[in-house]
DNA sequence: CTGAAAGCGCTAACAA
DNA sequence: TTGTTAGCGCTTTCAG
């Protein structure tokens, strides 16, 4: 067969005689541009051929400036809007970016309940479309259900979105589905340390026994004896590694850890649990609450305790929202910065997916910040804030 | 030609001889499934046909069991992975939302800073996932430069992305993309009433005049006399809105209006508007203020005059902060219960999608909630809850 | 510098 | 019931 046949073989079926019958061949699909114009109308329209109207909207081919700017305006004239699938299509690119929680304990999708998720995907919303993607939400992959099978939430959205990557937050490393988007060659980037057993290409993540030394030291230095830690039950990397630098802390300070753990997702158990642990016998003068809403949980049954913060009780929470600073007394908080991890974290992940930056997997240590008010100042004792850590990129 | 002959000429170049010289035909195109199987990998490893595959994992044929469960093993031995791309170009369903915020003022992308979109977000994004689309936030469409020129924030990620239909919070009516979307033919449900001009699908609101009504009832019942109103400088509805409303109570209870406009977006200009608005020789007695911050700053601004809350003033905000709750006094918050109307926006948008419903323009008004707390409870009087109206649908 | 055509992976219409 | 094939709209290679 030579060249030409093969053309011949493949040529369009419109140049080819109608079937029997002679009735025109019917459109099939479903996607058939719906009265809008395509990229043909545009070629026709302007007397030039399609490949010219793509080079000369996406600014591709070599060709004089009267004939792209000729097309454009045709383009514009017709409303020519490109398809997105068909270019997502051909390029293998999307520009979308999914963004996941893995929620706390088995809350469902709690997202931006907290302030630190708002910010956090605030920034990485705008970080991305600032580069020309855009953020897909999705749920958390998977779950365990009762008997350790995999519960899926609803329709299965992950596979019916093509994606150019994505960001997890805080990856549970149980998670069978995380593991198989990185298997599958979707470039990943958590938020949060992830377990080893995920290879995800780069994370981003605070450096929370720094943190945690850093308030403990503060509430030493400003008269704490015995400090008490209000921590979570759930697995994930922060709670986990910011109990285990307060028990480090304690064994190296020679005290005995006073802390009561609760379900992080249940507003109600914090209260509960920060009730209990002022009610213990060895009571803390001195309290850090590694989520949100232990502040005020802490100041309410310091109250009930005829406690007062901070003559009898020190306090500190990691938290994001400004509302501390106006409680009473205003409470010391620790912020995890999410604006500057969201930022990281997305910038990270589109090196990745357009191959520019190391190849190798990038770990990037973010600063927090302690902002100190008067719970956590007793009288007499001379303010310190913990210096903004320079951000360690390896 | 013959129908024998028609599809001759249309068969697969792989069962024609190979062209002169021997080698392959390369293959071309990004989108190469990178070492992923292909549902014709699939269907060649279960020995059936590629549309069998498709079938079996859509649900759709009439395929025997045995059949079906088959293609699910071998297609989950393999790993497959249906391309999204390739489902939206042909279905023409994407199985994407956009969400996009015309944001206050001139503030580029404010998002998720107040609780109320946190709210709205979370709840629009897990309706969404739950009926099988998933969201895309997206940047405000345009704005309007110096001169009038619209201005576009970075790359045009709008035109790049396949999107079933779109909600769009707070549409203002100078935004000429949103038209050109609706006109399009674009599903488009907006949060907020759009200017007539703008003619969405659907629309969701709070019945605002009510809200403002209620409120002002509430406090004239609570023994204020001279209710002062904190508002915004910007044009959206919420605020033209309320400040109506507003100005319309006092007109028909024969009050002068007290108020202070400042832009919404800037928090020190709310603090400063604040102080002004109780500086004022005409000091009011009690004030409504319209935006979140509005509180904190009211509360400040009383204390630094030595007014006291709520003997001297009686304070109430729009606010979905539950921080409200915590302060000394708490203050008194109108919800616009966002969650509500998340879910019911992007309900009605997936309904118009789907051609379910109506097809008429829909209106859908939402209650809002007053929660009376101490800073607008004046000694001695009782307690006033509005009951939540029903929602009134067309 | 421009145009023809192949084909991305899938689904739906039709043929067998 | 299963298989074959056209083609969604675009980008890209390659020939002219």
């Amino acid at each position: 067969m030579t060249a030409a046949e093969k053309h011949q073989a493949g040529r369009n079926p419109a140049a080819v005689p109608q079937p029997p019958g002679g009735r025109c061949p019917q459109p099939r699909g479903g996607g058939r541009l719906n009265g809008r114009a395509g990229i043909r109308d545009v070629a026709a329209a302007a007397g030039v051929s399609i490949t010219t109207v793509s080079d000369a909207l996406n600014g591709k081919g070599r060709l004089p400036d009267a004939t792209r700017s000729h097309v454009r305006e045709v383009a514009e004239r017709l409303g020519y809007r490109p398809s997105a699938a068909a270019r997502t299509l051909r390029t293998g690119k999307s520009g979308l970016i999914g963004l996941t929680v893995t929620t706390y304990g088995e809350e469902p999708f709690t997202f931006t309940e907290y302030a630190y998720f708002a910010e956090m995907v605030r920034a990485a919303t705008s970080t991305a479309l600032a580069r020309g993607y855009a953020l897909v939400i999705l749920p958390a992959p998977a779950r365990r259900g009762p008997g350790g099978t995999v519960v899926a939430l609803g329709p299965d959205v992950w596979s019916n979105v093509a994606l150019d990557g994505t960001v997890v937050v805080d990856p549970s490393d149980q998670d069978p589905v995380v593991g198989e988007l990185v298997r599958s060659g979707l470039p990943v980037v958590s938020d949060g340390r992830p377990s080893p057993s995920l290879p995800v290409a780069a994370w981003v993540d605070n450096d929370h026994e720094a943190a945690v030394r850093g308030i403990l030291d503060h509430l030493a230095e400003n008269g704490a004896r015995r400090i008490g830690l209000l921590t979570g039950t759930s697995t994930d990397t922060y709670t986990r590694v910011s109990t285990t630098a307060y028990l480090e802390w304690c064994r190296r300070v020679g005290q005995e850890p006073v802390y009561e753990r609760y379900p992080a997702h249940d507003p109600c158990a914090g209260a509960v649990a920060a009730d209990r642990l002022l009610a213990r016998p060895d009571r803390p003068d001195a309290v850090y609450g590694l989520f949100d809403p232990n502040g005020t949980d802490l100041l309410a049954a310091a109250r009930r305790y005829g406690l007062r913060v901070p003559e009898d009780l020190l306090l500190v929470c990691c938290s994001e929202s400004t509302s501390y600073a106006t409680t009473a007394p205003p409470i010391t908080t620790l912020s995890l910065k999410p604006g500057r991890i969201g930022t990281a974290v997305v910038q990270l992940l589109i090196d990745v997916i357009e191959g520019v930056g190391p190849t190798r997997p990038v770990q990037q240590v973010m600063p927090t910040e302690l902002i100190v008010r008067t719970s956590s100042r007793r009288a007499g004792r001379p303010v310190t804030v913990s210096p903004p850590r320079v951000p360690a990129t390896e």
